[in-house]
DNA sequence: GACACGTTTCGGGTAGCACCGAAGTCAGCA
DNA sequence: TGCTGACTTCGGTGCTACCCGAAACGTGTC
């Protein structure tokens, strides 16, 4: 069973703005340590230790301590899943505009390419689910996601390893993900971090240091191009 | 854009208990008017108003004034999937097992059957769901869940109007939806509130005062039996 | 119009907790 | 073994906001 109270412990351990810039730090899926999310949440180790150990009492984050450093990362993609549930809320209606803000370069890297957990967001993100969903290997809609016998032919043809058979009847599905900066939908679940992992595998794009954006190499501009047409 | 103080400020707003009950009250999708929500938190009404104010201008409610009597109810879809979200990580781990909680006649009634926002959960929601996957009309993984061709054909029988064309090719996704008390998915999405209005349309199941439990009628249980085999 | 009822606004009391300074613990290194 | 650096624990301070009593507002009823 669970209690509502169990909601508003979890909620509130979120709804603490030095909390939710460490979860943020977090959403790109590696693992970082105490000192770098003190400094992404702009408070004193001391005071982000403590946050620290209370989202990983709560199953929120999970601790990895190799020598002196302590790596956290997020637990599991439910709790991924749940910081975008609320990111979805946050940004409320499309209708109802928002405060703009001043993007400064940064954001504009942000907006271009980045992970979302462990699959691929932003403007790549999008054209990369827009281009699979026009040659109709994903059907992509709000309320779920699924890959095509077509997707599942191509995707192996690509280099993934799928489980499923694709004679089995199984169905392969990708979450749908809606993006914070796009507004549009994207590949996620385990279709989408295959996808995202074998192309940085293949040297098609790497992660910046310090941040969540990715950079597409010359190498991946060919491939995306040649091989999503995107 | 959206800032990280954006999603501490929606986190926050769940993350109160008097809020959080109230936004539990309301996950059955019905609208309930102040003096309810107060009641149901446990808090007098000034405080309930109060509360009330900020989550509708945050976007998580919607209200609705008819005569003196102000009906509150949850704003999307979207704020129904966030709370979810929220509860499934709030219960940790299957394997760690939570404190154990004497439940009342109350709560076996939940268990038993109650709604999840639009559409049909506990024992009655997963036996539905396991029924519907065992025959092949849907299929449901915790990344997804679609119907079937065959699904397509069953629904329309059983007398609900789906959209989507059969031969379009579109597919009909059923979001997948953790119950919080069986810990297992049931059937939600649209197909999922499809379901459960028909069901109450044909006076198979029927909604009890004050409570999101609902009770299964003498037609429901040969429906449900004859229709579904569950 | 007077009254009852549901809801909201205002003001002050209070509890909780986020924060930081200082000190303690532990791992790595010379 | 002493030193440095990363992290944690402890104690005290200050602010936020939750809460309720009192009163005002609107609406439906007699």
């Amino acid at each position: 069973m669970f209690t509502t109270s169990d909601l508003a412990e979890t909620a509130s351990l979120v709804g603490e703005p030095a909390r939710a810039a460490m979860l943020m730090a977090l959403m790109d899926g590696r693992a970082l340590t105490a000192g770098e999310l003190a400094r992404a949440a702009g408070v004193t180790p001391q005071t982000a230790s403590g946050h620290l150990a209370r989202m990983s009492a709560a199953g929120l984050l999970a601790v990895h301590c190799q020598g002196r450093h302590h790596y956290h990362r997020l637990a599991s993609p439910a709790v991924a899943r749940m910081l975008e549930s609320i990111i979805e809320v946050s940004q409320g209606e499309p209708g109802r505009p928002r405060r703009a803000i001043v993007t400064g370069p940064r954001d504009a890297a942000m907006r271009a390419a980045r992970t979302c957990y462990d699959h691929l967001a932003g403007q790549l993100g999008v054209r990369l689910a827009d281009s699979l969903a026009a040659r109709g290997h994903v059907e992509l809609s709000p309320e779920g996601g699924a890959v095509t016998d077509a997707g599942i032919a191509f995707f192996r043809d690509f280099g993934l390893g799928l489980d499923a058979a694709p004679g089995s009847g199984k169905r392969v599905f990708c979450r749908p993900c809606v993006d914070w900066s796009e507004r549009r939908l994207h590949v996620g679940g385990t279709i989408g971090a295959a996808l995202a992992a074998h192309c940085f595998a293949l040297g098609w794009i790497r992660r910046n240091e310090r941040s969540r954006t990715i950079t597409v190499t010359p190498a991946g501009e060919r491939g995306f191009r040649d091989t999503f047409g995107a």
